[in-house]
DNA sequence: AAGTAATCGAGACGGTACGTCCCGTCTTAGC
DNA sequence: GCTAAGACGGGACGTACCGTCTCGATTACTT
């Protein structure tokens, strides 16, 4: 038995198609598994040998994206490096752009299972990072339920609609959050 | 010309759409046109007649029986109040059957415009409800980042499913909440 | 008990129905009954009172036109009459307008048997007519296939439309047939 | 550019639906896509690749039936070669279950232009085979309204259904026909 | 260089749901 | 009582995608 043969696996294939994904999510056309072949000029049998399932090729898209994008550097006390997060957190979401995805997101997850599973890991990831934020300052109060309400309007607002979701939303809802920790602690 | 002519829209159809699609939408079966037409006895024409979409039809099955659930009796404090009305609310949107409803009515919401704009609808009554319970007690404190707080944490878990949503949650949301509406007024 | 009651029936909507149906069908637009219905601004239930189906109709309208087409006058032997009622029978038929309702009305048979049955009475008529003619001058001879011949070119040819239906073939044609008929008797 | 790429037509799947249509027209069924679709283990999508309408289909499931039906080997005689020919066809298209599929694909001929043309194409390959056999014996004589005598009496009889179609009026047509050739010469 | 095999783009496949169209029946209010 | 209008249950239509399967072409390692 050989270690290895044949036509090793195209590496821009992989990323041709998240681009894809993430564009058609972005231009709010259709996230048809043919449209996302077609733009990425890829076979449609490449895309299902690396995801399961159409769902779990449009949240990889995302994911990585959204990895990059809110601040963890320090800014000296609690209510500083909460507002500094949740704000560049909810800026971020409410451009139109990221917005459309998100709720993409979403309805994809609602329909496949394989999706529901990444945006459970990428929420997972995400509530983390407050985690984290809110532990180095208080180590030893329960934060569950302050983190799903920092991420609860965003997600609130970002479905349904009825208000923005922006930089001065994020500030406020920091400042709250903090005094509620504090509270608690 | 005349004010109408023709037979009249038939009521006993529209009940039976509507109770066919929460039916299948509680059963967790797949909602399908079909199916809300075969169950009810109905032809596809009769549903799209009314509705202009399956989405909407299936938010307003939801709607109706919604508008009937939590509490708006008073207890004697803002703490009561609010702690009746949340822990009832996060009680029955965390049954299972309650749960699914709403994950495959926002589901529907983020394909159809129609739908979206009952689901708005919809949000905005319970919006209103909670609204009305904190105006009585505070009459002059801007509450709308409150209220989200409250229903986003429900929307959140509901859709995420990383934690609970259920009586409990509710009590202790309730309480924070209270605390930090008597701090703002 | 009263004698009668209530409107009496309106026989101009019945001319009207017909005339929509003939229109329909000569302009090649799709008979369906809600149009008939909508062109002769009458109910579909009327139309229902009178007529069995829609086949029913569209031939009745047909036929009603058809019945006065060629002439029965004799000409002084069998070869003119033959040839004056052929030649008459295929340039009416020949006509764009009425081809094109003859093949609507086979269409309409083969999926009714209403229509075929009102078909069937058609096309006895006609054929009887023929007969008649034949008789006058051959009363003895067999005339089935011969009257069979004649009609059969003239709706292989509508139906087909591999070859010109006009007065020049129905000239020939009926030259073929009285040679033929004399030699049969 | 390439010659082709992707998965090649499935002659198999050809073959089923064929056999399909043809069997429910043969049946007296309801020749519905999806029954044609459902019998032969096939998608409607691939039926719609592959016909422009149900029609064709349908008319090309006959097409190749029928091809191979009339017998041309020669008897000696223009009378005997016209006999069997005409016989033969007579026989064949008077029985039940052949007479429901011609009368099945007319119907489709006449509200679908694709099913017309093959509907042309299949009669126009018919009465090219009687004109061979006309050409034979008698190369100079004009041979269109006799040829077309025969089918139309066949045709004519099939549709309005007045009178039988079978191997002795078969005989009789093609004795009539051979002496009216003959005449014409 | 020739042989071998994994991977590619393309696209046909079986299947499910969609939303539209039309049929023939039923139900109104108006004349 | 009969009408025009039009809603009703039912069922076929042709389209859009899904996720799988099948091609020939390409690529890269092994011999």
């Amino acid at each position: 038995m050989r270690a290895h043969t044949g036509r090793r696996r195209n590496d821009e294939a992989k990323a041709a198609i998240l681009t894809a994904a993430t564009d058609l999510l972005a231009a709010g056309e259709p996230v048809t598994l043919g449209a996302i072949a077609g733009r990425a000029q890829v076979g449609k049998q490449t895309i299902y040998r690396w995801w399961p399932s159409k769902g779990a090729v449009v949240l990889e898209a995302m994911t990585e994206r959204a990895r990059s994008l809110a601040p963890t550097t320090s800014t000296g006390s609690l209510e500083g490096d909460l507002e500094a997060f949740v704000a560049a957190t909810f800026a971020a979401a409410g451009t139109p752009e990221y917005t459309a995805t998100l709720r993409g997101i979403v309805s994809e997850a609602l329909r496949d299972e394989h999706a529901a599973a990444v945006l459970a890991e990428f929420t997972a990831d995400r509530r983390e990072q407050l985690y984290l934020i809110i532990e180095r300052w208080l180590p030893d109060v329960a934060a569950d339920l302050a983190v799903d309400q920092v991420y609860g309007v965003l997600w609130y607002r970002l479905l349904i609609g009825h208000a923005e979701v922006d930089e001065a939303t994020g500030t406020q809802l920091a400042a709250t959050i903090a005094t509620q920790l504090h509270a608690a602690a």
